[in-house]
RNA sequence: GCGAGUGUAGUUCAAUGGUAGAACAUCAGCUUCCCAAGCUGAAUACGGGGGUUCGAUUCCCCUCACUCGCUCCA
């Protein structure tokens, strides 16, 4: 399935909590199931991983141009957008094996697709679902509880009085900020079509079975881009996005054998989207989406353009046209990535019977820790420690004095540092010091004034 | 919410109706000086509440929390 020794699942999320990267929420009050806190290494992780999506999706793109947006927004986006109506599942449950099911998704199949039950109350479905005799798929019983509608997004109240009229809600997807202020945007930046509005935030949903660690949690950040294009190009531009993403992914080090663009069923289509694809990882728990690249079609645009009342059309001056653009969207998870990166880099090499070496093959833009300086002993730390106060105003560095070299060799491979620097006996002579690489165990003796360029020259991809 | 399971140092695992041990990790000191060395020392745990009992980490009850499953899609 994938062309890397597969490591446990288990293995991999112990070896996050156990090295500082992820911790469990809350914890001294014994937790809160499905929420994590990230540590020093996690958030060293987590920015650099947006920061190569900044520069690689917004710096290195002209047309690209990065918001951010707020959390609460007004109820009526929510409307606009269909998350209010859709974003609902009517679910009940079987009595006699406990299992969960989806009403309208029930009737539909059991009808084979003859009944659509969109727009049905829930007594509707519940009188069709006893009147057709509606059989549990897993066990076969007709024990079913009421139908209760669950609605994916948080609920909150602005303001001091917790009244239906200020209820507001958190944002399920980052999107509809780069949908409500299209206009704006494209005014000041004086873009003109194609381009993208993208924005790394955070997203709430309030799923119903989140689980796999980070996998699935309900409060997520998202790196959205919403592309906007001449409605009959928005094939060519889905394609485009499409490799982009990959190829990305590819470039920071994730072995090609373990990603793998799924294109969506027309079924599987959310409200929204006219085709979808996904990349997905190999986890070790399956395969996984990580990426989802969406044709929006002028969805959004349109539905908020009649809610509002405002016109979003686009301007084109040099063909007098108007128009609504079209939308092609990449989503990416990154705390997804985040775990799509760890587990590509994890590896554990066999040195003998008793030892075994951990090392994160992490690309170096995306290691917490570029460089470790390590005095070889004790009696270097005065010149070592100069070393290290001058590196740390390019780059993120670690000094480490305490234990054999060995052992601090090891303590940095298992978090993924790419570069330890030794300083030794002879370096206050030759002015030089020995950088060892992770992955190969290579050593290079260089001169203490290139350091800084050595390092930068692996950080770039 | 429903079903099943689990709660002992940071981690992995012991033992016990009567002072809770170890290994690894951590910290300090000595030693070594280019790939997990060694020695000495230190700190750190029975999720919470109630009951039975002279005495509960152990037995019983409750509670809290977590894990897994229950069609999710960043």
């Amino acid at each position: 399935m994938s062309g890397k020794e597969k490591y446990s699942f288990e293995k991999i999320v112990n070896h996050l909590r156990n090295n500082g990267f992820v911790y469990q929420g809350s914890e001294i009050y014994g937790g809160l199931a499905n929420t994590w806190d990230f540590g020093p290494l996690g958030v060293a992780l987590k920015n650099n991983i947006k920061e190569a999506w900044r520069y690689h999706f917004i710096q290195k793109d002209p047309n690209n141009i990065e918001i951010q947006s707020a959390i609460l927004m007004n109820p009526q986006v929510w409307v606009a957008s269909g998350h209010l109506r859709t974003f609902a599942d009517p679910l009940m449950d079987c009595r006699n094996c406990n299992t969960r099911h989806r009403a309208d998704q029930l009737i539909e199949t059991t009808s084979k697709n003859t009944v659509n039950p969109t727009g049905w109350s829930n007594s509707d479905m519940m009188d069709y679902i006893i009147e057709h005799k509606i059989k549990c798929p897993q066990c076969g019983s007709h024990d079913f509880t009421d139908i209760r509608q669950f609605n994916l997004m948080f609920k909150t109240f602005q303001g001091v009085i917790e009244d239906a009229k200020n209820t507001i809600y958190l944002r399920p997807e980052t999107a509809q900020g780069m949908f409500v202020n299209f206009k704006n945007v494209q005014r000041f930046s004086r873009k003109k079509i194609p381009f993208g509005i993208g924005q790394i935030g955070k997203s709430f949903r309030n799923e119903i079975t989140p689980g796999n660690f980070i996998f699935r949690t309900r409060e997520f950040e998202q790196m959205e881009l919403e592309f906007f294009c001449k409605p009959n190009d928005d094939l060519k531009w889905y394609e485009y996005w499409k490799k982009f993403c990959f190829d990305w992914l590819i470039t920071l080090g994730i072995n090609q054998d373990n990603i793998r663009l799924r294109e969506h069923t027309k079924e599987e289509l959310s409200h929204y989207s006219k085709g979808t694809s996904d990349i997905e990882y190999a986890f070790s728990f399956g395969w996984g989406e990580i990426w989802g690249i969406a044709d929006r079609t002028d969805f959004d645009l349109a539905n908020h353009q009649n809610h509002s009342k405002q016109s979003l059309e686009y301007y084109d001056n040099q063909t007098d046209e108007r128009y609504l653009p079209y939308c092609i969207e990449p989503a990416v998870g990154v705390e997804r990535l985040f775990l799509a990166f760890i587990s590509d880099a994890y590896s554990e090499e066999v040195v003998n019977d008793t030892d075994i070496r951990v090392l994160l093959k992490l690309h170096p833009a995306l290691a917490p820790i570029k460089l470790a300086i390590l005095p070889l002993s004790k009696q270097l730390n005065d010149q070592a420690m100069n070393i290290y106060q001058d590196m740390i105003r390019y780059f993120a560095c670690d000094y480490d004095d305490s234990g054999s070299i060995g052992k601090r060799y090891r303590r940095n491979d298992a978090i993924g540092t790419p570069f330890c620097l030794t300083y030794d006996f002879d370096s206050q002579t030759d002015e030089s010091v020995t950088i060892r690489h992770r992955d190969t165990m290579e050593q290079v003796r260089i001169k203490i004034v290139d350091v800084k360029d050595y390092v930068e020259g692996f950080l770039q991809y």
